[in-house]
DNA sequence: CTGAAAGCGCTAACAC
DNA sequence: GTGTTAGCGCTTTCAG
């Protein structure tokens, strides 16, 4: 007994005494609280955490204690005891070559929208920009433990490299364009609809030479032009390729190519444009040249983002559910972490708002 | 020995068999690729932290071993035995009564600047939205552990609270006006500065009733109509409370205060709003009023968002860097979680952008 | 250079 | 109803 004894000594002596500075003061934990109280930690923890086997007056008494000593739970090691986390990351990509910032606000009002939702169902939100060409990457928050789940904005260019990270079991939902055999969940507005309804709105109010403003590399914007596509044929206009122009996403996309489609000559009478942002930059570079919006030219953009009613000419817009897209989002991500299982994609509603640019 | 050995047994099996089930099928640890590499967990940490106590050969055959099979150290493991934690806190107030979604583009940008240099110094970014009444609130994140630090954007009417947070060695840096004897730090950009800049230059372009538009109750917003005043007195001008309005955030603010100056009768040949949102909300309801921009009114904002220059007019506004300001929060904050001193507050370049509504 | 063992702050059997 | 104890996945002395 007593050579069993020393033995414990011994290695208790063994142990690693002091654990690297933490930064910062050092804060309560729950062993301070259970000393305080005149408790074990086993009671504080199941005071905190209102099991129905402490007393009443047990819990409330250990509750204000911690109140008033601004104790709170440490997280990670409740986490890691539980094994679980209720964290789930976003990412947004950035386009590396463009250095460019996140700045398009219809992204800013879906992470707004998605963090709403969240904190509603008592999750944390990481925020992190990933290297659109390194989207891969996005899956380290899911394996390193820090998130339970992913949630991508926009696929770009990197639909195989979801398709890898969603056969792997990454529990992954993304915002963006519903593709024929994609592996991974997709939350998104009906792309094709939304073309259609621009286009045959324009259709509609008499014009015929409808050019069309986008990246059609971007799954989304190839979508809404087979939207838009469709819509002209339904009306029996011939398709013209010298109206369908490419336009990214940065600053100067839209404005480059009102340059181009002046210069080619090509005659056109309405722009139906892939966001507002470009809707509005298109609309700024053709009132430079003297055009008027919507006499000579009518536009619509995309995304109904919180500005475009408050654009002179007010645009003409495809709204993009916002609310419902978050947390159609989250719901996703949510069921496929409980169930392990990648639930059916899901398509948000897409409304027409007509306004003056139109 | 033999007894011991026996004993070790006995408490072995009187351990919690199976913790909870976890969320999503079990993920790799350090044991797996310590038995997959034939080491133990010790060398696959020493060698996934690069630490010179392994041979080149055992790192890169571990390292490679990892990487294929996607393994990547649990941070929250990780950083509970290191009592240390790289992941800073943001939190966006929003106001309760109005349940108004976090949408003004300047919180957005400046949120997507936080991210960026964040992800640049090797941190990560936890987003929050709080109640604005609640901001108390904030601090759990920190005293939960979940995060070193907190970035608050706005100081709204909470000024008191944010001093109790400082107070009680909560790090912290508040985006938002410089108040006489706070005890926070803040960033922000030179509001008094700002104001004046922006009367200024309209009183130069010939202006001599020019209102205020904004919720003098936000620290930063008084300071600018200080800078509005103080712009009136240096040019002569006497400043005229009929022409200070009120005029909230919210989405309608700016058309209230167009509508009631308008019913006042007051005569008016300028104005210069809180943000830019605030500029076009008005510059649209003095157009539908039949008022031109800037004929009958010259309008200046304040922001610079990225849909100032696409407006129409383009908006004159008074630049906040962004850039500069993300910066400036993140060094701050982690500065003061460094040292454990409340760092000076600073104050980021504030810049006149002179466009074609004034 | 590598392995054994302890413990970061917490929870949950299990005994009392 | 409460305390004791082991261990979540990791890092790090200390011994070899």
């Amino acid at each position: 007994m007593r050579g069993r004894d020393d033995e414990s000594v011994s290695f208790k002596a063994m142990t690693d005494r002091r654990p690297p500075r933490g930064n910062g003061p050092k804060r309560l934990q729950m062993a301070d609280i259970a000393r305080l109280a005149g408790v074990s930690t086993a009671t504080v923890s199941r005071a905190l955490n209102n099991s129905p086997l402490v007393t009443d007056e047990t819990r409330t008494r250990i509750a204000e204690l911690a109140r008033s000593l601004n104790y709170t739970i440490n997280v990670d090691a409740k986490n890691l005891r539980l094994r679980q986390n209720r964290t789930i990351a976003m990412v947004v990509p950035y386009d590396p070559a463009a250095r460019q910032r996140v700045s398009d606000p219809f992204f800013l009002s879906m992470l707004g929208s998605v963090a709403d939702v969240l904190t509603e169902r008592g999750y944390a939100l990481l925020l992190s920009r990933v290297d659109a060409a390194d989207l891969q990457s996005a899956a380290q928050l899911y394996d390193s433990g820090r998130a339970v789940g992913v949630i991508v904005v926009g696929q770009w260019r990197q639909h195989a490299v979801l398709d890898a990270l969603a056969d792997r079991g990454v529990p992954l939902v993304v915002w963006g364009g519903q593709l024929p055999a994609q592996r991974y969940c997709t939350v998104g507005c009906d792309n094709v609809a939304g073309g259609d309804m621009a286009t045959d709105h324009l259709l509609l109010s008499g014009r015929r030479r409808i050019a069309f403003f986008g990246d059609v590399e971007l799954p989304e914007v190839a979508l809404r032009r087979s939207g838009y596509r469709q819509a002209l044929v339904r009306h029996g206009v011939a398709a013209n390729p010298a109206l369908e122009l490419h336009a990214s996403f940065l600053p100067d996309g839209a404005r480059a190519a009102v340059d181009r489609l002046l210069a080619s000559g090509e005659p056109f009478d309405a722009i139906f444009a892939c966001s507002d942002v470009m809707a509005m930059t298109a609309i700024g570079a053709l009132q430079e040249r003297g055009l008027k919006v919507p006499q000579d030219v009518a536009v619509v953009g995309y995304d109904d983002v919180p500005m475009a009613s408050y654009f002179h000419p007010p645009l003409t817009t495809i709204r993009q559910a916002i609310d419902a897209g978050g947390r159609a989002l989250v719901d996703a991500l949510l069921e496929q972490v409980d169930s392990g299982s990648i639930p059916a994609s899901r398509i948000v509603a897409t409304e027409l708002v007509i306004r003056g640019s139109s």
